[in-house]
DNA sequence: ATGAAAGCGCTAACAT
DNA sequence: ATGTTAGCGCTTTCAT
């Protein structure tokens, strides 16, 4: 029966079965030196035979370093984060770190938890988006000397190193290009949450505006109810851009363009505009964000701001590993990606 | 400075401070009883201001449960293992679980790599999407103790839990549905990885097409070459669908419907179709697998299968809960999830 | 080159 | 109700 569960040994037991100390045993197999090559390959023939498996909690309580990443996500089926689990865990993963989990759904409480959690856990580190409902469960973890980097939203009171997407850029390079398309009255559909994605979008959309002159009427910028509590789920409704696009289209006045948060928005107004009777791009451009990976495929080809998540995701690994490693490094406290913008057909208006 | 790290109070600290055992202190905080009332409100008051935080490595040290789950998946870029890995992290942390999360990628060498990682935390239980290339990183586990249930794709020789969409039902569920719409000659657009999940459902397409005494012409499986070998990327390539698809469409009979391996194949294939100016469903049915998130907003919608995520994760989160706690549950064994057709437009052929 | 002793922070068993 | 002792599996220091 599988739960009869062979103990697992350790280090004393290799030491019994060959007459051995358990410190000679540690070392053998750790590589220090100040042993005997015979005595090394016996230990080592030994470990092998009996499939010995350090106890790397013992190690850790030792050595004071859990040798584990804290990651700590809204939610993973954000195209975006999925993409940053991938590519930190990579990271951590080549340096022998190991990845702690955690999601909190956009929720205070989750995140107070979170954090309470990696201290429990001892993690040598710890990379955070943040719910930004206050600094405090971060401002402790560092407090007792756990290094954070914070990722994608920034929390500027901390102090902390910081990396993430460049959104008012992203923001006025949509924007910027519709304008350079010729659209003179521009509408942006966006999330309704309270974090600093957003509102740098927002801003960007505005110095766009602004630079070229153009007018931002009330209404300019419409917000879409976000379900955000249902973990395990996408955070955007196609759905709900869709109901928020057709209130768009009883105004008298029809934008030029619209610049969507996401490319998921951007497909509820697809459907709102075809039902409308509207051509993408000729009677109104769109311009998604994320370039999710169905939006090449859409048709009309969706014109996007794609997000440098792999990037991000590195960058945050490598500060953490060097924060940890304890030298300061030369890179500057916050860094801030650019996306870049990948132009499609649905901008790609035929005069 | 932050990096001056204040040291970490421990339960030494606190007895120090209040002049008791370790021992008392530890059982006040716990919660058990043969404490007086007093005693514990004091310690408790003393924890709480010198912010005490239980150092987990210790405890899991002597309990010998790390009061972790392991989580081994291929890629938290495919929407489903996204959705996965939410519902068990809410259903770990519910239960007072972390997460250790691995991501293998498809490669055998990570996935052996994961399992002795796995080990080493000894993690109290694991949850495994296996690469399927070979079952002996997953015996050792349970050969050690460690309860481990196989999550979608299954290790049959291990006997271990299991729990997976009913891939077999998924594919003949949805070539019977091509069928009942009326075609007669389908075609399946499948991955060409070497796993359980891809041969059941064509397993359910042959199924179909035998019952209604179809045939099955050579050619009518058709394999997409999947690039699964960077991480953090979208495991299914539209491009590569559409590549396939263009082959098919040079054939000098086309067929009735396709059966896409999922969305992604469908978008690829819809591109390919609209260029080569056939209608979708009155030329051709296209059926995806899947039901991601965009796919109810394409045009036409697409008819799909959805796959129940949330309630697998879910299950298998209980079935290694129950492992843990040594019960032998009611439940069997192996458990396969149906999945549901998901009727929409791009089967709704009008007559 | 190897061993003995001590201790990481905690809980469990056995006192008192 | 509280304290004492022991020990989880490992690494570190200090002997030998």
């Amino acid at each position: 029966m599988r739960r009869a569960g062979g103990r697992r040994h350790t280090l004393r037991d290799i030491a019994a079965a060959l007459n051995l100390s358990v410190n000679t045993v540690s070392r053998a197999l750790s590589g220090k030196d100040g042993i005997g090559e015979k005595t090394r390959a016996l230990v080592r023939a030994e470990a092998e035979r009996v499939g010995y498996v350090p106890n790397s909690m013992a190690r850790s309580l030792v050595t004071g370093s859990a040798m584990t990443f804290g990651l700590v996500i809204t939610n993973p089926s954000n195209p975006f984060y999925a993409q940053l689990i991938s590519s930190i865990e990579l990271r951590a993963r080549e340096h022998d770190y190991s990845l702690l989990l955690t999601v909190t759904d956009e929720s205070a409480e989750n995140e107070a938890r979170a954090a309470e959690s990696l201290l429990r856990s001892s993690v040598s580190g710890a990379i955070v988006v943040p719910v930004q409902a206050g600094a405090d469960p971060w401002q402790r973890l560092g407090a007792v000397g756990v290094p954070t980097v914070l990722l994608n939203r920034d929390l500027p009171d901390l102090g902390y190193r910081f990396v993430g997407t460049d959104n008012e850029l992203g923001g006025y390079r949509a924007t910027a290009h519709a304008i350079a398309c010729g659209a003179r009255s521009i509408v942006v559909l966006e999330e309704d949450l309270p974090i600093t994605t957003i509102a740098d979008r927002i801003a960007g959309y505005r110095r766009a505006m602004t630079e070229a002159g153009l007018s931002m009427p009330r209404g300019s910028v419409m917000r879409v109810p976000t379900r955000r509590h249902d973990q395990a789920a996408l955070p955007w409704q196609p759905q709900q851009a869709y109901q928020v696009a057709r209130r768009m289209l009883r105004r008298a006045r029809l934008p030029d363009a619209v610049v969507a948060g996401n490319d998921y928005f951007a497909l509820g107004l697809y459907r709102a505009l075809a039902e409308h009777g509207l051509k993408v791009p000729d009677d109104l451009m769109v311009i998604g964000f994320g370039d999710h990976p169905f939006s090449a495929f859409l048709s009309p080809s969706l014109t996007t701001v794609r997000l440098p998540a792999e990037e991000v995701g590195e960058i945050a690994a490598d500060l953490l590993l060097e924060e940890i490693a304890g030298g300061r490094s030369a890179r500057p406290l916050k860094q801030l990606i650019a996306p870049t913008l990948v132009e499609r057909d649905s901008t790609a208006r035929k005069r």
